[in-house]
DNA sequence: AAGATTCCCAACCGCATTTCG
DNA sequence: ACGAAATGCGGTTGGGAATCT
């Protein structure tokens, strides 16, 4: 985990600290302080330059440096100073005792930057189901007139011909035009199912709704995005989780021109409303 | 058991900013 | 006001440990 002592073309030593160097460096600092960086290796007997022993004590040897394990507290205070502040390492650290800004950097890369990404990952996804069924919503609304051209315009933006035919397939097949229309009452219990993904526990709550970006915002925003790319692969992986012959948007479907009441009233019930 | 891969973190490097003569 | 030196900061890397195949 450390780096193979080695010299520069200089004769200083470069790579990991010995204990005895480190001891020279604390017995040093402790009696003299830090006065010079550039000359206090010289007077401690070190063949370090000043740039590392000076790394070495602020983030290793400082006397309060808290090392070990983040808690909750530190993680959740880390994501809400880096959502504010950017990569400002020095500034985060001067908000948590103890933790250096190359600790707290190093704990961001490995273990935080990864949790904010899945988190985001799980609400585009879910915000792109909202999307796919407001379109999809408007087609039914458009469908009377001429179906097949509009599911077209709206699916090429979303994805392979393969996924129109199905797409238009179940809206055909869910179409009121083709089956029976619910009633207003059948409405939430139809709802529920797709409802449920977009409140699950993996939804981005609490700790994952991190962003500066408040979930109105991100509604706000899809709405005006150019269409998605990538649709096609995550329509796949959406819809894997689908039983046989269950369309990806039921709700949608079922309810022709509730939809977009529907849509409005997910958007009230979503996490942080 | 052993080799390959991934994870993790201490330390390095280069650049920006601050300090000093 | 200016240039050089010192310091600080953030990105990147090296390599041992842990995990996987």
């Amino acid at each position: 985990m450390v780096r193979t002592p080695s010299f520069d073309k200089n004769g200083m030593k470069k790579g990991a600290w010995s204990p005895e160097e480190d001891n020279k460096l604390r017995a040093y600092i402790h009696r003299y302080g830090h006065w010079n960086w550039r000359e206090l290796p010289k007077y401690a007997g070190l063949s370090r330059c000043g740039k590392s022993c000076r790394l070495r004590w602020m983030n290793y040897l400082r006397p309060n440096v808290k090392r070990g394990k983040y808690t909750k507290a530190e993680d959740d205070l880390i994501m809400e100073l880096h959502e504010k502040l950017g990569n400002k390492w020095s500034a985060i650290a001067a908000k948590l005792p103890g933790r250096t800004d190359n600790e707290i950097k190093n704990h961001w890369h490995t273990h935080l930057k990864k949790r904010i990404k899945e988190n985001q990952s799980t609400f585009e996804l879910k915000q792109k189901a909202i999307q796919i069924s407001q379109s999809l919503a408007n087609l039914e609304l458009q469908s009377h007139e001429s179906p097949r051209s509009e599911i077209n315009h709206v699916t090429d933006e979303f994805g392979s011909k393969d996924v129109n035919d199905e797409i238009y397939q179940q809206i055909l097949e869910s179409s009121p035009l083709s089956s029976q229309e619910l009633s207003s009452s059948d409405f939430s219990s139809s709802m529920t199912p797709d409802y449920a993904l977009l409140s699950d526990k993996n939804w981005v709550g609490e700790d994952s709704m991190s962003s500066s970006e408040s979930f109105e915002e991100s509604v706000r925003n899809f709405w005006i995005e150019p269409a998605f790319e990538d649709f096609s692969y995550q329509q796949n992986e959406f819809s894997s989780n689908l039983a046989e012959g269950e369309s990806m948007f039921p709700c949608f479907l079922d309810h022709g021109d509730d939809s977009i009441e529907w849509f409005h009233q997910i958007l009230e019930e979503l996490p942080g409303k």
